[in-house]
Parts: C-alpha cells; structure tokens; sequence
DNA sequence: CAAATTGTAAACAGGTTGTAAACGGCAAAC
DNA sequence: GTTTGCCGTTTACAACCTGTTTACAATTTG
C-alpha cells in the first residue's frame, strides 16, 4: 500500500476505541478517533478517510441514521460496530449502505482481513475519481463553477441549481463525450443503488434542461442516448485553479 | 447498468445452489449455476458477472485457493458460502481477498443488503476502468467511438444506429476475424437466450448494413458464415484514450 | 429438386423517455 | 412544537422508439 490507510474510529466508550486503535495502529495504520457522531460528516469530509469504524449506538446521534447521511455525500468504507443483540440494526445498517459489521468481541484476524479488502475496493474507487482540480468548466459561453456549485449563463446570469442538479450536470460536463448509465449518474451523486423503476435520474435531466433551455427533443447540452444514458454533449474547456 | 445484476453461484449440493438462485432470482438478477470449481476461472472471466457466491466446501477444488486465484485475475465480488463451523477458513477465505461470506442457513434480508453494496461497489469501479481502455476502433476511414457509441463515415459524417445496432457492430468490430454466432451477438446485447427461429440478428444486421451501405452479397464490413453467424471482416486498429 | 438458411419489408408490442403532479422527509422559520 | 418551504423521489401517463415477430422471396446445400 502506498501510504497508510487512514481510519476514523467513532465510540462513545474509551476503552473499545483505544482497543480499536491500537488494533489497528499495531498493524501499521493511521488512525483518529472522534467520542460522537456531531462532527462526523464534516470530519469526514475533510480528510480523507479510507475506512470509518461506527459504534452503532452512540449517545446523542443514532449510527443508522450517521450511515445514511455519510452514504449521501461520501464513498468512505463503513463498518458498524454492534453488540451481538442487535441483529435487526445490523441488517437496517447494510441497508442504509453500510459496507460491514462486526460484533463484539472482535475476531481480530477478521476485522483485520475485512477492513483491508474494503479499504482495497474504496481507494480503488477514489484512484479513478481524483483526476482533476479543476474550478470551473466552460463549454460555449456558459462556465459551470464547481466551488461554487453554480452555473452562469452566457450573459453571466445566475441559473438557481439545485444540490443534485449540480451534481449530474457536473458529473457529466466533467466527463463530456461519454455515455453515463443512470446507475452511474445516482451512484455518483447519492451513493445509492440503482433498480431498473428508478426514475429520478430522468427527472433531474428534466428539470436541468429547463433550467438551461435546452430542447429536450434535439438537445444542445445534455443528450439522452437511448437504452443506455445521458452523454454531455458539448465540448468543455477547464479552467483549473 | 441497464440490466440486472449477475450473479454466478457455485456450490455442489443442487439443494443450496437451487435456494440461492430462487433467492436471487426471485429479487430480479439474473442468476448462473455452476456444480463445481474446474471451469470458475475462465467462466467468471467470459462473461461479466458482478457477483459470486463460492461454497468454500467444494469436492474437487478448494474453494480457498479459488478465492486466490481469482483475485489474482478478476476484481468480481466474492460472498463465501460457508458452514457454521468454519470459523477459521472464513477468516483464511477473507485474507485471500473474498469480501465477504454468509453462514447457512441464511438470513435473507442481511444477504440481499450485503450483496446489493458489494455490486454497487464492484458496478462502480468497472465503469470507469472499462472507459479508459479503447476510446475507438478504426476499420479503413471508418471510425467507432465506444465512447459516444457514434459511427463515423470516412467522411467524418455520423451514422445514427441504434444501442443495439450499436452493441452489435461493436461486438464484433473488436473481435474482428472471429465468427460470432447469433447465440453469443443475442447474448452480448441482450442477456437473452436464443432459440433457433429467432431472426432478430439477421434484421438487425441487415439493418446495420443498410446504414454502412455494405452489399449482402458481398459485404466488405460483416461478413455472413452460413450456418455458424457472422463475422467482422476487415482489420481494425484500437485508439485508446 | 427439396430442404434449409438467409435477406428484408412490414406490422406489432412492449419498453424507454419526458414530464406534470403528488408525495414525503428534513430543516429552517415562526 | 408547529408550520412552512424545499427538494429528491415516486407515480402516472402520453408519446415515441426499437427490438421482435411474421411472412415471403432469394439463395445455398445436399
């Protein structure tokens, strides 16, 4: 491995989590700690990590819910720390889009294989996504700033996106020429699984090409390829920082 | 993307294997069955399945050495079935890169939602690798952008083919030479199986002839082998990115 | 020549997409 | 605590497209 793998251990109790960090330090990995789940999304968000060890049952926030709000905006590996009672948890867990459990007492050896093969999949993950510091994307005279999150006409006006709708439409400016399958477009924005009735993906594009003008019968911006996705289908310049 | 998940299930016992399949398929994916180990390696590899389940208990092979090998070969996801009582070969089977297993009897919910993360992960990084390998193929002037999934004149004009048209002509374009029957063109565009009155690949090969303005007679581009399919004829040369 | 295979026009049926509207979870405002 | 507004999601349906089937002519094989 490159460099260390970096994992955040979130307990409310000391002693499972310095049992968890020594663990895990003793096999040569970087490791944090938090004692709640306040601040776990926005630490989260700032460094990077490669695994996230959640105690299900934290004092103030519930770790299911942490899981579902983390699965949204992060692709971080996620394993639930749980008690051996609380099997429908668990499952409500993986449902939520957690990677993983394990009960308490640790099998250490276990732990240990899981983690790596889930910190494997992640970074491999992450090695595809972290091509670009890129600030904005041109294409004619529009110019989509992504610190911002916010796209200018080209007479410089404002277009009021949504969260999501800068998401898609970045995902796919940014990747300007190639087909995207609506699991990649939810999985990209949401960390969600996709499932043939889905259609939120459409809808989104809809409202995009509202919000653009764009003719959804011969569109400009974003073109449906039929049975297969939506493609960006102007070229794009961008501008890095 | 489009279609269903495929899941290749390998156990000897067909009690278990027929359980996991009905499972399975009762959730909508698409479900294979092998009864033993000897072929794992080069089936997992011919076609794309995003999902195996391994009974680590296999007559011939070793479900654990398999679980090696094919890590060494394949980044599909691999759920170990396994017994109660194999506490340390599921450990083993987890260091030699399985991602995960389940213990009969199993407990659905928990299979579904461990199987439903384990392919979106495996989904996810597919998609991207696959892009990067060929961006186009080139036959004389002609040009396919597996990208765009777009076909270009010599003269640089597009030619408007449908995704199916499209996963044809690709199909055979980068296996150029081979004689591809009307089983596997049916398979590689649609994941459905072929029965001997199904005509659907002669009209769409028509189709696409018409569109390249290829004689049936004597086609330069897609060559017809009576009684066996068609084949790509001319040299093709891979751009990649 | 008879039987099997292929080419293809035309009709068909089911699937895919666009979109308005309703829904529901969540957070800010009151 | 309740209300309000926002926004992603689901639902429903119309319009459209495309893969499939059918039917028959043309061609090849034995």
């Amino acid at each position: 491995m490159r460099d260390a793998a970096h994992i955040l251990i979130i307990d409310d109790e000391p002693a499972t989590r310095q049992l968890l960090a020594s663990y895990f330090e003793s096999e040569g990995y970087r490791v944090s700690q938090l004692s709640d789940g306040d601040r776990v999304i926005a630490t989260t968000l700032s460094s990077d990590f490669d695994l996230l060890l959640l105690d299900i049952r934290l004092p103030h926030e519930n770790g299911l819910e942490l899981t579902k709000e983390l699965r949204k905006v992060s692709d971080v590996g996620i394993i639930l720390v749980t008690a051996k009672s609380d099997e429908i948890d668990r499952i409500v867990g993986l449902e939520m889009g957690a990677d993983d459990y394990v009960t308490k007492p640790f099998n250490t050896r276990e732990l240990f294989a899981r983690a790596k093969n889930l910190i494997r999949r992640v970074r491999n993950a992450r090695a595809v996504e972290k091509l670009s510091v890129t600030e904005s994307i041109k294409f004619e005279r529009w110019r989509l700033d992504l610190l911002r999150h916010q796209l200018y006409t080209p007479k410089g006006d404002e277009v009021a996106l949504t969260e999501g709708e800068y998401k898609i439409l970045s995902t796919l400016a940014t990747r300007s020429g190639r087909i995207l399958s609506r699991e990649q477009l939810l999985d990209a924005i949401n960390h969600r699984s996709w499932d043939p009735t889905d259609r939120t993906i459409d809808v989104m594009i809809g409202k995009i090409r509202k919000k653009m003008n764009d003719d959804p019968a011969d569109p400009k911006f974003i073109k449906t390829v039929r049975g297969a996705g939506y493609m960006f289908a102007l070229k794009t310049k961008r501008l890095p920082c």
